[in-house]
DNA sequence: CGTTTAATTGAGGAAAGTCAAGTGAAGTGG
DNA sequence: CCACTTCACTTGACTTTCCTCAATTAAACG
């Protein structure tokens, strides 16, 4: 592997700063844990070894460890409903894995290139955290699911068809008004379609035909601009996952 | 507004998962913050309303305040070099932004609606995080790269261009290898052609094409398929950024 | 009610997708 | 050590989809 050798004194999380240039200020990664930090981790922690290929855990399966990388190179990955993935991130020696938010792993994650890491039984991580935060724990809650949210975002943007973006925007805003316990018949749109156009990078004119067309083949109906209706909601579905722009007859 | 009415007890922060379906499970939103946590930091927060298109905070400018949205919605985006924009996140009631990593905020934000907010000064939360936490700060910066991390990624598909998503991608690897202190000149690339390309949502004769056409070009060189060698750094740079394809003529 | 801004619609062109065939590299077994 | 097999990658031809740009219509605001 092209690691460079690493001393074994425990876990080790490091992090840089993804929207500086590397040529900037080199040798940015910054260890984030003290040496007493690590050794306390390290006492509730094993170590494992993934060949090249090997499947560390799947989505949707519980959660019973986090993952933190010494060697090698890992991917997570999402699998759509029509079996494409979409790859959330690589991670490197230093990074973090395998957290999840409601007791399961939100992607999927294999081993590209041989891998060891420290295993963290998300017991006793929790056990730890908890004697020593408390709010903090709510925050990193709150960072997760934002992480996860921008993971969904840039979901969104690996489909390259305009109406599925839409459909996919649509139920993001759907689960919001869920989430708040308002009707979710339909759907408030409180931005404006250049605001949308950004979002789903595409064009304006882009997202005006994907709303006529999914309008058109009785998928949404929409009342003005910022009320729409979901019709077929399993079409809706089927649509917002996959990579092609129609459903094979959905019946 | 379409907002619920909000008993202004303290800053909430809500969270939802982004991945669960709107029809699985209604009312899904939990309030993170017990109300004991939510009076402490009402004593270091106060309240801002922003006009509807109000620009809240600028990228790159030093970091004040974090914002908890009571009423309205938010959104924080990226201008790209060439100026074109990139919308990272929507912002609604009980979220928080603002964070940052180095001291300066990540995104600008704007109020897309009218906008009722809290105001957490950075030194009070962060001493108010201190007294609690310790090594869950830690995990919260971790937290926060990797939400950076993928919000970067979302940056990097909205880009429609395969050769600009290539440049990005290799930008992220030459970063990776700059923060362990290992020499620039040549990327090595651990992952195979099929994971660049579901990570980058383009399609494998896509990444091929686009190698050879920036090799054509004399941007980058290839010693083999796993070494990257950047030849015209300020080209990258800039197509790595922009919108269009090819550069006009930097010279 | 007029003016400004936002959204839609249409036509032509550029870029990536798809599918299939060909080439190269890597790993396996004699 | 070399031949063989296999898998990864590349290349080419054709189709699909979206972008661009401009003109038109609709909505928002004073």
């Amino acid at each position: 592997m092209a690691d460079p050798p690493v001393r074994l004194q425990g876990p080790a999380i490091r992090a840089i700063d993804p929207w500086l240039p590397a040529t900037s200020s080199p040798g940015r990664m910054r260890q984030l844990l003290s040496d007493d930090e690590r050794a306390r981790l390290a006492s509730i922690a094993s170590i494992v070894r993934f060949k090249k290929g090997a499947l560390i855990c799947r989505e949707g399966d519980g959660t019973e460890a986090v993952f933190n990388i010494t060697i090698g190179v890992v991917k997570t990955y999402k699998t759509a409903p029509d079996g494409s993935k979409h790859i959330a991130e690589f991670l490197f020696p230093g990074d973090l894995f395998g957290l999840s938010q409601e007791g399961q792993y939100a992607n999927s994650a294999k081993a590209v290139t041989a891998v060891t890491a420290y295993v963290l039984p998300i017991s006793s991580l929790r056990t730890h955290l908890a004697k020593e935060a408390d709010l903090a724990f709510h925050m990193v809650s709150k960072l997760y699911q934002g992480l996860r949210e921008a993971q969904r975002h840039a979901f969104l943007l690996a489909n390259r068809h305009a109406r599925s973006r839409v459909l996919m925007f649509l139920q993001f805003l759907e689960r919001l008004q869920a989430a708040k316990g308002e009707p979710t018949n339909e759907i408030y749109l409180p931005m404006d379609r250049s605001d949308i156009a950004e979002y789903l990078a595409i064009s304006p004119p882009a997202v005006s035909r994907a709303f006529r067309s999914l309008s058109a083949d009785g998928i949404i109906a929409s009342r003005d601009r910022r009320h729409v209706r979901i019709l077929e909601r399993q079409t809706l579905e089927a649509l917002a996952g996959s990579q092609k722009p129609t459903v094979p007859t959905v019946r």
